[in-house]
Formats: structure tokens, sequence, C-alpha cells
DNA sequence: CTGAAAGCGCTTACAG
DNA sequence: CTGAAAGCGCTTACAG
């Protein structure tokens, strides 16, 4: 395994020989862990830059038992919400000059869940971000040690004591009252398999449905793989004329809803409004421009990772951990023009 | 710094200790490094099960100067290419026990790309997968030491020594010999601005004009961030009574097209055909179902980490460096109803 | 086949 | 403020 490194990086010694001083120096100098004398802390930043100095991360995590760097567990890799979540939690981490290991999660596969923990926490990583919006992120929170700092994205109020969520039920409540707000009598619901949490869309159109007194009628659930079954869905929906109004649990399933309406000879919004989630780049191109509602996983993901760094920095300092807090990151809704008035006849 | 780990883990002294023999045994057993005696196979098996032992890949690594993983750098993290691409080499790696890394590129912030280089190669990964769609990219090859295990993902035909492409340019000019084959005199085409590579859609769509003796009308280049952009190229384009083909630069584009065109009169597929690239899920939804070019990024990402594998096993077994090679991932036409065969009035 | 020793590149008590 | 020493948890010549 020797391998030919050529002429090998420099190391701390180098510096510190270069320096005059000793390692330790060099390396409290580095951590700021110590007062260190003018003249040595300049000869020292000298002989970095000389060098071109950088420290192993990899000796530095050995000896603290810990690397500065954030794990995070995810089911869904490619999916929008995800990447973009990774997106912030990455841009945050690398300001604290952390970086960031992916794992991914198979909802197909849960018996691998264990493993896959147990592989990412192999790095001894300083804390990990479980994204909890299914089944396989639920189920990796059981096997992560409870004195390692966690931060839960998603799922239901309560699950982590440390949660970032997106206003899911929030937004859906939001975009029913819209629809009610427009006079609809009611509102139809076509959801997607949500997660067993209940922070969702579904949940959030039921709590304005119940507060407005409207009649509730059974969701449609669709699979968010098959879109079919979105346009079937608008299929049923459009032979009956009580439907007036449809949420849909996402933009894909508004717009499968859309064509399934069309195919029936209802048209969107004259005959039936249909309001879609999650503000796809798509939306606005829509015929008619689908109104929406926008979350900011970008955002989900930068707070969570502060709120990973704000436990794992108090236990580095040997402080009280922070007090355990749920944040809510709004959207906001997007309106378009898939939606309009009620008109009775 | 000193944390309270509780009951720290056990390490490779626990287990030679219970399984009766030495550390370094325990550790040839593990890696397979040398022939053990048959009862001490047996007995460190027991050991490790025993006691849950799982080795440090961070000692591991201090020791091998390298760590078991695979740092990737990309631009558009949030991008659907490149997390679907992302999750691939992420499944690869795992086969093969190797961690992720993720450090996303800025195009907006081309300043800080050697820094971020840095940052990922900080923790000495044994290669790096390097998404070259753009000039970021091609700028971080800059900062990888000539003599670490790359693999290109995208990029033009020659920017590495191991790559691995999408068949962007043979997928343009697929798409626009079947508009070419459905009698159109020529096909126009609207870009979304592209990196400076030679693989693109856009030179598959000469190469087809070019190879059919077709009339060349420069493209209309348009953002990919803003969608509006595509819709007013979909209006002017309608415009000209010569227009008849139009091959979009990918889906977004196609749809914003199509609406332009409609605005201005103009019906797809019955006046003009309309094709796009990318094949995003909304495609098959869109009125008409949209025609595409399907890519598989999954299967892009698997095949760069097991070209990089090849090169990290080659080094660590003391062998030659594989052949240097590309290899092209093909995509699929998906073929639906939004263009149609020309009829000259 | 196997063990004692040294080393990977840092950090942190312990003295001074 | 600063250095010598020991340790983090592995791996790898070196002997035997």
């Amino acid at each position: 395994m020797a391998r030919s490194t050529g002429h090998s990086r420099p190391v701390i010694k180098d510096v510190a020989r270069l320096a005059g001083v000793s390692a330790p120096t060099v390396s409290r100098y580095l951590n700021g862990t110590a007062r260190i004398a003018e003249d040595k802390r300049g000869r020292i930043a000298k002989a970095i830059k000389q060098l071109g100095y950088e420290p192993s991360v990899v000796a530095r995590a050995l000896s603290n038992r810990e690397m500065d760097s954030v794990v995070v567990f995810a089911a869904n890799p490619s999916a929008f919400s995800t990447s973009a979540t990774n997106h912030g939690v990455e841009a945050a981490a690398r300001r604290r000059r952390f970086l960031l290991n992916i794992v991914s999660l198979d909802e197909a596969d849960m018996d691998s869940v264990e493993q896959r923990v147990r592989m990412g926490l192999s790095i001894r990583p300083a804390g990990a971000v479980v994204y909890e919006y299914d089944r396989a992120g639920i189920r990796a929170l059981d096997y992560i040690p409870k004195d390692l700092p966690i931060v839960v994205v998603g799922g239901s109020f309560g699950d982590g004591d440390y949660q970032v969520v997106n206003a899911e039920r929030e937004g859906g409540r939001w975009m029913t009252m819209h629809l009610l707000d427009l006079r609809h009598e009611t509102v139809f619901h076509v959801a997607r398999a949500a997660g067993p949490t209940d922070n969702t869309r579904t949940n959030g159109w039921r709590d304005a449905l119940e507060e407005r007194g409207a009649a509730i009628h059974e969701p449609i659930v669709v699979s968010s793989t098959d879109l079919e079954e979105a346009v079937e869905a608008g299929r049923r929906l459009g032979k009956r004329d009580d439907v007036t109004a449809v949420f849909a649990g996402n933009d894909e399933t508004a717009i499968g809803v859309i064509k399934g309406l069309r195919e029936v000879g209802r048209q969107v919004p004259d005959d039936v409004s249909v309001v879609g989630f999650d503000d796809q780049n798509f939306g606005p191109l829509w015929s008619p421009a689908l109104t929406s509602y926008s979350q900011n996983f970008r955002e989900m993901g930068e707070r969570a990772f502060r709120m990973l760094y704000e436990q794992v920095k108090a236990r580095r300092d040997g402080a009280d951990a922070p007090q355990p807090r749920v944040e809510v990151v709004e959207g906001q809704p997007r309106l378009r023009d898939s939606e309009t008035e009620y008109v009775p006849w």
C-alpha cells in the first residue's frame, strides 16, 4: 500500500521547524487555543504561507475523536427537495469549514438502513442531519446514538428535539383557505402518499375545511412516481359536478389532475380551480399558469446546519446544550391563473 | 475538548485482547492482508461480533494517507442532473464501502473554486469526480493534483483522461434528424447557454443540419434560469412562417417555446413541431405530451465511480493505471405527441 | 502465520 | 507563553 506520494505535502512539523517553534505551538496558533507571542505568530503565519501548509483534517479528527463534518441521511436523493436542502446544508457547513457527507436511504430497502447509518457514522462526524420525510428517515433515527448532535428536517413536530420543518401543514391550510375564500363550497384533495408525520399538506387541507365547516371528501391518494394516477384522479373528479376546486398535493399531481379534468371536458380554471404545491419551475409556464405554494428548501438546509452547529459548538466548549426547539420555515403562496372565484349558476 | 464519550466504542485492541491475538493480526484479518490461522480467524470473528466492533475509518485513513472516500465537485447542486448523478456515484461507492463527500461549486463565484477544491481534498479522498458541465467544473480541474485519481463527468471529449459523458451531442443530432425525417425543411433551435464544451446538444443539432444540407439559422440562446426568455423565443419564432420545427435545448425551454408559439397563434404540433430534451417527468403530462430525449444520469454516476475505483485499486495494488478512456452513456428518445410530419400546403 | 515497534499528523494534559 | 511527551486507532515493515 506504500504509495509513492511524490513530494508529500507539508505537515505541521515542517511549519514548526521553519518558524523555529514546536509543533504544539503551531497547533495552538491554528486553533486559537492559547495565546502566542507576537513574533512567533508572525513567523508561523509566514511559514504556513510559504509552505502552502494545510492541516490534515484526518489527523485532527483522530485526535479529536470527531471530524469537522456533517452527514446527511436522506431518502429520495434526486428529488428536488432533497437536493435543494442538501445545498443549503452544504453552504452553511462550508462557512464553518465543515465537510458534508451524503448517505442515501432507500425506502424500498429498509433492511439496509442500519448499515447505511453505521457507514455514515464511521467517519465520526460531529453531527447528523436526517431528512424525515419518509419511513426510512424515521428508521434511521433509531440507529443514531443519542449522544450525537442531530437535527431532524421535516417530519412531525416533536420527532426530534432539534428540528426544522417546512410549513407543510400551514401551506396546505393556506391553499385550501384561499380556495374557500374564492367561495368554493368545499375543496377536493388529491394527495401524494405521505409519510407517517402529521405536518402534512393533507392535514392542512383538512384543518381548513374543518375550520370553515366545509364538507370533507376523502382525499384520493396517488403514487408519487406514476403520474398517470393523477390523471385518472382528474377524470374521476371531473365526472362529479360537485367538484369545483381541487387542492393537489404537488405540482406534478396538479398537472395530472388538470389533464384528466380536460379529458372529461372540464376547463381549468373556468369549471374547476386547481392549485398545486412546491412551485416547480414549470408551473408558471403551464397553461394556465399554475398557482402553487413555494417552499424554501435551501433555507431549511441552512437552518438545519446552523442548529446542528450550535449543539456541536456547545459540546466542544463544554457548555450546556442549547434549548431544543422546532423551527418552522415558511413558504410563500404564488398566485397565478389556475384558480378562480366560484360562480354558481 | 475532552468529551465525555460515555462508554467509548471498542477499538481494535479490545478485539485483539478478547480474541487472544495482537492488534496487527486483527488488522490483517480485517483487510485480508495476510493469511491467518483458522482458529484465530474464528476467535477474531466472534470477538468482533460480540463487541460490535467497527474499525475507525479515520485512523485507517491517517495510516493509509488516504480515505476510502470520493469527493464530487459540482456546480448546480440542486439541478436534477446533478443530484441524479450524485445518487449514482453514491450507490456505486457504497458497494465498495466508500463514503461520498459533496462540494458544490458556484458559477457565480469563480474565485472560491480553488478554496472549495482544497477543502474537498483536505480529507484526502481516494479520488475525485468532477462534473464538468460548466466553467466552474473546468476550473476545479486546475486545482486537483495530477496524481489524484479523477473522473470527469460531462464536458468535452478529451477534457479528462478518464471521462464519462452523456450522449449530449448524439442526442441533439438524433432529435434533429428525427424532425428532418419528418420532412421539415430545417429545424430551428432554442438553446440554453451552454458550457464551453463541444459535446453539446447544439453541436448535435448543427451536425444533423450539415449532414442533410439543411439551412442553419443561428440558435436563439436563452437563459436557463429565466424561462420567460424561452416564451419570448417562441413568440419570435412563431411570427416567421418558415418555422415549422423547433429543437429546444431542454424540456423547460420546450414548454416555454410552445407557450410563446401559442400566444402568437401557432398550434403545436399542427403548425410547428417542438421537441425537448431531458425527458423530465412532467413531459408526458403536457398537452401535447412532449417528445424528448431521456438521459441516464444515475448510470453516469455509477460508471463514474467504477471508473474511479479502477484507478484507485490499481494504485493501491501498485499495478499500472488502467487505460484512459471516455465512456459515452447513451440516452433514449421518447417519442410522444409534440411533433408531426411536415405537410406543405 | 504472528508479534513488538514505529509511524501516520495532529492535539492536549503536564510542567515550567 | 511554550516545549517534551503521550495518545488518538489504525497499518506496515521487520523479525522470527
